[in-house]
DNA sequence: TCTGGGGTCCTAGGACCC
DNA sequence: TCTGGGGTCCTAGGACCC
């Protein structure tokens, strides 16, 4: 933790809350305090849409991200549905992720709603604060987590939105009261992190944390005390023992630097499901050709092309082809696509549809 | 009321070559 | 005629996250 000069580096993970919701606040604050419901194209009787963001008052209702929309409009009658708008919330995340490279610190982008910042200072809840009062000069509320690794700064934030949390509405708030910011570290771990289930790591999850349970595995503790060479055995030579690291708590004391993305993809689910050979040609033949044309505006090229069929019963295979030599020629992409197509027997009714390109070096 | 969309990373296993 | 390992490339599938 210590290194030259003395001073203490600490991570800080910034998570806004209820983003999607709270962007559209700001352009429409009369819904301020209501049950607002972000997603699809904001009909909740739209069928095979789920739920991208609720607001906290919808979340009392027991409307999750991920439910389907019309299972929230079943228990939340008087939800107000929002069409789900990224183009609008990706240009208020860049709004945010300007502001916090205003601090001190380096800011890694974890997605829309939220960043890590590696900072140099003795006084990290400070900085809390500050950047709290910031967001809130946006008209939006953030939690902040503090933590001697990206691991626990990344769980403190969730126990900041626990301290944070004001009856119904459950939001964050008031950047003075010092709540909605928490510290975790290697003091505090195992006190508040050893009983809990594997699954609360960051990493572990339904998946994981069921194998885990079959090797007698079930508490954040358990995996601390486990036999790494019993995890390796289980889960390969190298998530084995990290699983181990992060029962430790252990995990990276810097961000990583930006990385180039490797691909890009785009998939459909259908309001019914495909069963005809030219609607299926079709529909792969127009979202290649919108993942080939998107890649190649960005002057990227192409060295890899899989497509994704899921049919009703919601059985989901992949295949994949690598080209010959990178391309940059659409034409190329959309037939290949639909060569991997063709690979598929499709003899079932086909509910979603995808086309992936993995970028190459042209 | 069935289960979105867009990413990243890891592992297993077969083919092939030395 | 039979039998080795090691290394790399490739595809399929699984898992996680927001």
């Amino acid at each position: 933790m210590r290194y030259d000069g003395g001073v203490t580096r600490w991570l800080l993970h910034v998570d806004l809350d209820q983003f999607q919701a709270a962007v559209e606040f700001r352009r429409h604050p009369e819904l301020r305090g209501q049950p607002v419901i972000v997603g699809g194209n904001g009909d909740p009787a739209e069928p095979r849409k789920v739920v991208s963001c609720a607001s906290y008052p919808a979340r009392a209702f027991g409307v999750r991200a991920g439910m389907p929309l019309r299972t929230a409009a079943r228990v939340c009658p008087e939800g107000v549905f929002l069409p789900q708008d990224l183009a609008f919330y990706a240009e208020a995340s860049e709004e945010i992720m300007a502001l916090l490279r205003t601090f001190p610190g380096r800011v890694e982008v974890l997605g829309f709603d939220e960043a890590f910042l590696a900072v140099d200072t003795d006084e990290p809840e400070e900085l809390a604060r500050e950047i709290r009062a910031a967001i809130a000069e946006l008209d939006l509320t953030c939690a902040v987590g503090i933590g001697d690794n990206k691991t626990r700064a990344k769980l403190a934030t969730g126990f900041a939105k626990a301290v944070g949390k004001t009856g119904q509405s459950g939001e964050a708030v008031d950047p003075d009261t010092g709540t909605g910011i928490f510290r975790l570290t290697a003091d505090n771990w195992v006190e508040l992190m050893a009983h809990r289930p594997t699954g609360a790591l960051w990493g572990i999850g339904a998946r994981i944390a069921k194998r885990l349970s079959g090797l007698g595995i079930e508490t954040v503790a358990d995996l601390a005390a486990a036999d790494r060479k019993a995890l390796a055995a289980e889960f390969g030579p190298n998530t084995g023992p990290y699983l181990w690291v992060l029962g430790h708590g252990a995990g990276d004391t810097d961000i990583s630097e930006p990385r180039e993305p490797v691909g890009h993809s785009r998939s459909e689910t259908f309001p019914r499901d495909l069963t005809e050979r030219d609607e299926i040609d079709a529909a792969v033949v127009r979202l290649a050709a919108q993942v080939a044309e998107e890649t190649v505006a960005e002057g990227r090229g192409i060295g890899r092309v899989s497509v994704t069929v899921r049919t009703k019963t919601f059985f989901t295979r992949s295949k994949q082809r690598k080209l010959p030599a990178p391309t940059a020629d659409v034409d190329e992409i959309v037939q290949i696509a639909l060569e991997v197509l063709h690979q598929f027997e499709l003899d079932r009714p086909i509910r979603l549809l995808g086309v992936r390109v993995e970028y190459a070096m042209l």
